[in-house]
DNA sequence: GTAATTGCTCTAGTCACTAGAGGTTCAAGC
DNA sequence: GCTTGAACCTCTAGTGACTAGAGCAATTAC
């Protein structure tokens, strides 16, 4: 049985992940530089697909490089405790539930500034008095 | 009655702008140029510092900067009606809505990845199979 | 009057990519 | 086997929104 091998743009088209941002992950080491043929193109096998899957999901979920870096680290080691990779989702799960808590006080205060005015002319409008006066609202941010 | 005057690093403590910034928003012609003493430093009045509060206080809010540069001209024009800041201002609502959302579905796979699993070891671990495989997602991101 | 603090300009660096130039290789059809 | 067009290569430079540092000048406090 052999494996498939693809082409950088095939594995773009696979993962999603852009061209010159595969290119650019070689280059940071985030992904090992795959086997060139002769005439000096890139090949991936599966493994890489895998792991450029992981990387492109991992980022779409919002985690940091370096927490990847961290994460890829780790997913190496196929015998290392999960407790490792537990507390990195667990952080970022945390710091998720900081930003949604953020967002909906900012909500609040959006929506508030649309309802409170209805003067008509800039002037005299409370939103450009809101966003003036950091002062005045309800939450930190 | 006289105007105080903001030497920057004042400006900087009163708006929470740090001086770099403040001199680099000056650059792309987010603020205006203040005055100058005659030793060639900068000398802001209170409305530069309204300004600068506008500016600190949108920028937390999460508005962009282009759409920062809309209002400064629409607050410019006193007597515009309100109803293009109010757009501007929803738009930033239905955008932070949808990251409320995006991210409250993003929590529910980050726990649902803690829950599942208590193997002990990487090589089974299901945090590294879900990371990888962005087709068992729930939803899109 | 002097010392500490604050200010000035300028260049370069950050992160995570993206765009473009200019050239080479591959795969498919004939 | 040959041609053609798509896909690939490297390299440099640009993005946005700052941040850091060097080297020097002005201001302020004592």
């Amino acid at each position: 049985m052999q494996m498939r091998d693809f082409a950088i743009g095939e594995l773009a088209a696979e993962t999603g992940v852009k061209i010159p941002t595969i290119r650019y992950y070689e280059g940071i080491g985030l992904i090992e530089p795959p086997p060139r043929t002769d005439g000096n193109q890139r090949r991936y096998g599966e493994t890489a697909l895998e792991r450029l899957k992981f990387i492109a999901h991992a980022r779409a979920m919002g985690f940091p490089m370096v927490e990847l870096k961290a994460m890829l680290r780790i997913a190496g080691h196929k015998d290392a405790p999960c407790a490792d990779l537990d507390e990195l989702v667990r952080g970022r799960l945390v710091e998720v539930n900081e930003r949604i808590a953020r967002l909906t006080a900012l909500r609040g205060e959006l929506s508030g500034m649309l309802e409170s005015h209805h003067h008509g002319t800039i002037g005299e409008c409370r939103v450009v008095e809101v966003l003036s006066d950091h002062g005045s609202c309800a939450t930190e941010h």
